[in-house]
DNA sequence: TATATGCGCTTGAGCTAATA
DNA sequence: TATTAGCTCAAGCGCATATA
């Protein structure tokens, strides 16, 4: 679908005079997958010389084809080829590879943009019979339509059989769907056709945020997950068999965990709400206080205590203040009384 | 005649041995 | 010891040729 979406507008423009055919390119595609990650489709490294002696073909027609896989869009080289340094080849020899050089390294992978236009070109790989070389005409019959064929005991179409969509698992496919950490596959489908598979997980509550986590885990201990996976339906229906007991969401700890921590910041919040009534309750006490019988006695108290004790004070200064005076003038021989004497004349 | 393919040469990086 | 020629390896490119 790549070579016949692209080919003409994004490879035969770049390669002018040296043109590759869709056999060539799918014959070296091929190849070159059979050696890279089964699950990424990284790490994919023969030598050109590898892979033309793998396709029939020669090493410039490999080289054509991987260059048409990169203006396509479905391949990258990671890393270009070259030889390998003395270090590297001794490192090399003790694990028993005796190569003197390191081919490129690619990745194979596929292409959003790409796999919309394949989805664009699905009607027109599936016509309608109208447009086929089979000819229709109006019919002259009064009656053109044919009766029931239905067989006996048959009277409802199968989904009706079924129920219809699970509306349970028709609201987590909506919410999953409007989910921003949803992988963009979930779109794919409508949640009606999500519906039945998200039934069950429904059932036990499971949200958006659980649907994701089992993405995440999925991805954590397989190591990988396709851009755009084949039926996603299968991939998240392989995710819920994996993942086994429905009745254990995997986001479960993460709410435990976040219904604990918000559990706490509100009772700290409440501690310092009563911590600051409190102090608003003395405050307005002490203020009621002020100007009362008490407050006033109170002051009367004070102040009577204070004047005793500025007495007090003054009465010590003084006796001390005439204990030095004295003192001094008995070291200059002077009259305790203030006079002089002659021997200082 | 347009398209697809292969041959042969070139490039770039690195190693080895000969030589000044 | 530094330089240089020759070689290998992986890859790119132009042109002649085969083919439908």
């Amino acid at each position: 679908m790549a070579y016949d979406l692209r080919y003409d507008t994004h490879v035969r423009p770049v390669l002018g005079g040296n043109q590759v055919s869709r056999t060539a390119v799918l014959k070296v595609a091929e190849a070159r997958a059979r050696y890279a990650e089964y699950g990424t489709g990284r790490g994919s490294r023969p030598s050109n010389e590898r892979l033309a002696a793998d396709t029939g073909y020669s090493v410039r027609t490999v080289q054509r084809a991987d260059v048409a896989l990169r203006l396509l869009g479905v391949a990258t080289e990671v890393l270009r080829g070259r030889q390998r340094t003395r270090t590297e080849r001794l490192a090399s020899w003790r694990v028993g590879d005796r190569g003197r050089g390191w081919a490129s390294v690619w990745a194979l992978h596929d292409d959003a943009e790409l796999a919309r236009q394949v989805a664009a070109q699905v009607p027109v790989l599936s016509p309608h019979p109208g447009g086929s070389s089979v000819r229709s005409s109006s019919s002259r019959r009064k009656v053109v339509t044919t009766g029931r064929r239905r067989p006996a005991g048959v009277e409802k179409p199968a989904w009706r059989s079924r129920g219809g969509p699970d509306p349970g698992g028709t609201r987590l496919a909506v919410a999953w769907r409007a989910d921003r950490d949803s992988p963009r596959w979930a779109h794919r489908y409508t949640p009606q056709a999500w519906a039945r598979l998200l039934a069950g997980p429904a059932q036990h509550r499971w949200t958006a945020r659980d649907l994701n986590a089992l993405v995440r885990d999925w991805i954590g201990v397989k190591g990988t997950l396709p851009d755009s996976p084949h039926r996603p339906i299968g991939l998240l229906g392989a995710m819920l068999a994996w993942h086994g007991d429905d009745t254990a969401r995997p986001a479960a700890l993460d709410d435990a965990r976040e219904a604990e921590e918000l559990a706490t910041a509100r009772a700290r919040v409440a501690a310092a709400r009563a911590d600051h009534a409190r102090v608003v309750a003395a405050r307005s006490a002490g203020r009621a206080a002020v100007g009362g019988p008490g407050h006033t006695a109170a002051r009367e108290v004070a102040a009577t205590i204070a004047a005793r004790a500025l007495v007090r004070r003054t009465h010590t200064v003084a006796a001390d203040t005439a204990r030095h005076d004295a003192a001094v003038r008995a070291a200059r021989g002077l009259h305790p009384d203030g006079g002089n004497t002659d021997q200082h004349r």
